[in-house]
RNA sequence: GCCCCCGUAGUCCAAUGGCAGAGACAGAGGACUUAAAAUCCUUCCAGUGUCGGUUCGAGUCCGACCGGGGGCACCA
């Protein structure tokens, strides 16, 4: 019988001596190594982990560890991104304080993740719900609010009518709510916003910095999440205003072919241009029919279009024509100026809406295509500009430069730029979250709450009804509410609302330099030691919304004079979702593995090693596709390696097998190799065939008292230390080491030993394959082509034909093109 | 509708423009065993979605199409 590893008692037995040693403390202030920060995404304590956890640790371990191995000195923390929803709804189920569900989950988690071998950083841990740390949310805030970066407004906000909350932007998905699914509904409130539109430009431009360092896919996803558009504004004067309408378009060039004007209906524009027409009641009524449709409706895309005359009229400025204007939904009242110049014939939207409304469409672009009159189909492209006036002739980049020019001569427009990016709404009608520093004075209006009453502490939730019922529970616990007003002493009340939890992500990369500091968000010292993260790990569902929050707080952190750098995230690593059979799991799926009989079966090991080596990192893992028993079983072929070794601990390797000590050096070059490229799955082949070899060394080779079959176990090992931690550690002990193997130093390669003593060429003719030769990886050029003509199957081939050329890549092939 | 990514054995996946197969899963056969498990050894299988182009040479670069996945979407 062989030999095989007890699972269960080696994780049972490394756990306290790794306790001991920690080796992977970050915080020593004399630590002469350079520093590496490497981040996880923080997880949200829902029950105890998954395996899209196991997935994503795994995976932000190997790079930890390596650059551990690497020498370089690693803060590798962890923290829990603790308020939310889902505790305040378990709270409610069962009738207690959040607090309670929330801290139990993440000692669970915490204990999974001991067990897991996560290399993290058991000093710097952080908790999103401890006042020691939201305290420095709202301190944030409040500086924002000093800037001008956070401000209220009354705007129709995103309701989910279950949630009973406001949604920001980011968190309705095709109208349905991101967390229940429910239809999202609009809703006119008075909220908290962050101005992030006023870095769009630089959240987009800096993207440059990221290029190459993030998956082209987030950049690609950013990008068009802020949409930026490059275009004109154009006045339009207006029959019975003193005032001129502006307008937004990409096409100025087309502003001869301006046939109508169309106003958003829901914008405060269209209620003013309407007031005295005679249609108030008509449009009153569509303004209704128009709120009752959901977004849903809305985003029905072959939804017919509908509207209303205003019955007035716009002064087209570069013809003088009387054009009507139009009131519909399809122009939207938050973006550009809530009002359009219509070209029917240039713009598909306009013209479905011309043809439904019975209004004219004069072509001013010319172009290949049927005249849209007829065909219905607007042409969008470049031509040649016609009835255009001083426009004539030129094409549309020429047009759009010269019209612009020509407007801003006169006064009556200018170039612009607009963003789909809005500002980002941040109060929530819910308990579970960090309470909004201001305090609301009838006198004195929006007072901040002083510095040294920060924190603004949740009160505790017994008694309090938390059931969502569209305001804030907090606003009824009198003794809370109620306080005096910080300037003149008057009786006001706080602001009920909390933040948005992805305010408290935002930042926390930047706590963990120092996660109890009390007196400051963090050390400017420390920041300016560790950050920015050298290497981010996490799902791409935070590609949009908590990338681009963090990336706006630290410019925004910047601006203030408290940050150096302007990207939080040097280098990005998406992992992909772990699947069972083609759809991510879920218990109503039925299609639910649970990791934690996956780890009781198989082991910490076996699951990490099937995680890391089931694709590339950023591929999904299908658990149907992978063998953690095949984990396993390689695990104990490399375990048994250890145990064969027969020559002491500290022998001279030079004095080993030249041919294993190669494949030794070559394996370990390729592996730091692919681990630094995040072909991780790569890596372990190689370590797979470094056993291969090791084994077949000892038995049928130089055998196992071979230096060189030590060195290539202690390869194996400290390769393994970055996926196995158990087994490697176990591997280490019999190889007469010391724990721990995590801190062994990754083995310095020989750069003699990656040189091969022969290579193989090829011969090709016409390229095809003719024959293969060995020579000295140095042979020149001449000299192989030389060796190639002398070859005998070269010489058959050729049959005395003169070669037409003649192609050498010494020392990889000939090839020779008759 | 606009934009992006991906198509390689039965499966998951490798291959700086230079021998398509590194590694694994599954399958088949064998060795060991009273037998099985475990272990070890051997082995089968595709020519890279399709068509065209560039090149001495294309899985790799370019173009079109087909198929799959994703982002944005009445954003003027």
């Amino acid at each position: 019988m062989h030999e095989a590893y007890d699972i269960q008692h080696v994780q049972e037995k490394w756990l306290p001596i790794w306790d001991q040693i920690q080796p992977f403390r970050s915080g020593k202030a004399d630590d002469p190594r350079p520093k590496k920060y490497v981040l996880d995404m923080f997880p949200y304590p829902s029950g105890d982990l998954h395996m899209g956890h196991a997935e994503a640790y795994a995976l932000g371990d190997v790079i930890a560890r390596y650059w551990v191995q690497k020498g370089f000195n690693v803060m590798h923390p962890i923290g829990w991104d603790s308020f939310g929803l889902p505790a305040e709804n378990a709270a409610i189920k069962r009738n207690s304080d959040p607090r309670e569900w929330t801290y139990e989950n993440i000692e669970i988690q915490k204990s999974s993740m001991r067990r897991f071998a996560c290399s993290f950083d058991w000093d710097r841990v952080l908790h999103t719900s401890d006042p020691e740390y939201y305290k420095w949310n709202q301190w944030l805030f409040l500086e924002m609010y000093k800037k001008g970066l956070a401000y209220r407004k009354d705007a129709a906000v995103n309701w989910c009518p279950t949630c009973q909350t406001v949604l920001a932007n980011e968190q309705v998905v095709a109208g349905l709510c991101e967390r229940c699914d429910s239809v999202a509904t609009k809703k006119k409130l008075n909220q908290w916003y962050l101005k992030i539109t006023d870095y769009a430009d630089r959240l987009l431009d800096d993207m440059q910095q990221l290029e190459g360092q993030w998956p082209e896919k987030v950049l690609m996803m950013q990008r068009n999440w802020i949409g930026r558009s490059i275009g004109a504004e154009v006045d339009f004067a207006i029959e019975g205003r003193d005032a001129p309408v502006t307008v937004y378009t990409t096409r100025p060039d087309t502003l001869h072919g301006a046939t109508f004007m169309v106003v958003a209906v829901d914008s405060e524009l269209a209620t003013e241009l309407v007031t005295g027409t005679g249609v108030e009641s008509d449009f009153a009524k569509y303004l209704e029919s128009v709120k009752a449709a959901t977004d849903i409706d809305r985003l029905a895309t072959d939804r017919p279009k509908t509207g209303i005359f205003l019955n007035r009229y716009a002064i087209n400025p570069v013809n003088g024509e009387k054009i009507a204007i139009w009131a519909s939904d399809y122009v939207l009242a938050d973006y550009g100026t809530g009002a359009i110049m219509a070209v029917p014939a240039h713009d598909q939207r306009d013209l479905d809406f011309a043809r439904a409304m019975k209004l004219p469409v004069t072509v001013v672009v010319e172009s290949d295509e049927e005249d849209p009159n007829i065909s219905g189909v607007a042409t969008t492209g470049d031509g040649v500009m016609v009835n255009s006036g001083s426009l004539n002739g030129l094409n549309k980049a020429d047009a759009i430069n010269k019209i612009i020019e020509e407007l801003a001569g006169k006064k009556l427009g200018k170039s612009a730029k607009n963003y789909r990016l809005r500002d980002w709404l941040i109060s929530r009608q819910r308990f579970w979250g960090t309470p909004i520093p201001i305090i609301h004075c009838p006198s004195c209006g929006e007072v901040p709450v002083p510095h040294d009453q920060l924190p603004v502490a949740l009160p505790s939730a017994k008694g309090l009804d938390l059931k969502p019922k569209g305001t804030s529970p907090l606003g009824a616990v009198e003794d809370w509410v109620n306080v005096a007003c910080p300037q003149c002493g008057a009786a006001a009340k706080r602001d009920a609302d909390t933040m948005d939890t992805f305010f408290d992500s935002s930042w926390y990369y930047l706590r963990y330099t120092n996660p109890n500091l009390s007196d400051q968000a963090f050390d400017r010292k420390e920041i300016d030691k560790w950050l920015p993260v050298d290497q981010y790990v996490g799902g791409v569902t935070h590609a949009i919304l908590h990338l681009l929050y963090s990336r706006f707080f630290t410019k925004a952190l910047h601006d203030m004079g408290y940050l150096g750098f302007t990207e939080p995230f040097s280098k990005l690593l998406n992992q992909g979702m772990v699947l069972m059979d083609g759809s991510a799991m879920s218990k109503s799926r039925g299609n639910l593995v649970k990791l934690s009989d996956e780890l009781a079966t198989h082991g910490v090991d076996a699951i990490r090693l099937s995680m890391v080596f089931a694709g590339p990192p950023e591929d999904d893992v299908d658990w149907a596709d992978v063998s953690p028993a095949g984990s396993l079983k390689f695990l104990n072929r490399a375990w048994r390696i250890s145990g064969d070794i027969t020559s002491p601990a500290g022998c001279d390797f030079t004095k080993g097998d030249l041919a294993l000590r190669k494949v030794t050096h070559k394996a370990l070059h390729e592996i730091s190799f692919a681990v630094e490229t995040f072909r991780f799955n790569v890596a372990v082949a190689r370590v797979m065939e470094l056993v291969n070899a090791t084994r077949k060394a000892i038995d049928s080779g130089c055998g196992a008292a071979d230096p060189a079959v030590r060195e290539a176990a202690e390869a194996i090992a400290i390769s393994l230390s970055l996926v196995a931690p158990y087994t490697a550690e176990e591997m280490w002990e019999r190889l007469g080491h010391k724990p721990a193997i995590a801190l062994a130093g990754w083995p310095t390669i020989d750069p003699a030993l990656l040189a091969e003593d022969a290579v193989t060429v090829i011969l090709q003719i016409n390229g095809k394959i003719k024959d293969r030769i060995e020579v000295s990886p140095n042979i020149s050029e001449t000299e192989l082509e030389k060796l190639a003509f002398e070859n005998p199957e070269i010489k058959a081939a050729l049959a005395g034909a003169k070669p037409s050329k003649i192609i050498v890549r010494a020392p990889k092939l000939v090839n020779i093109v008759l």
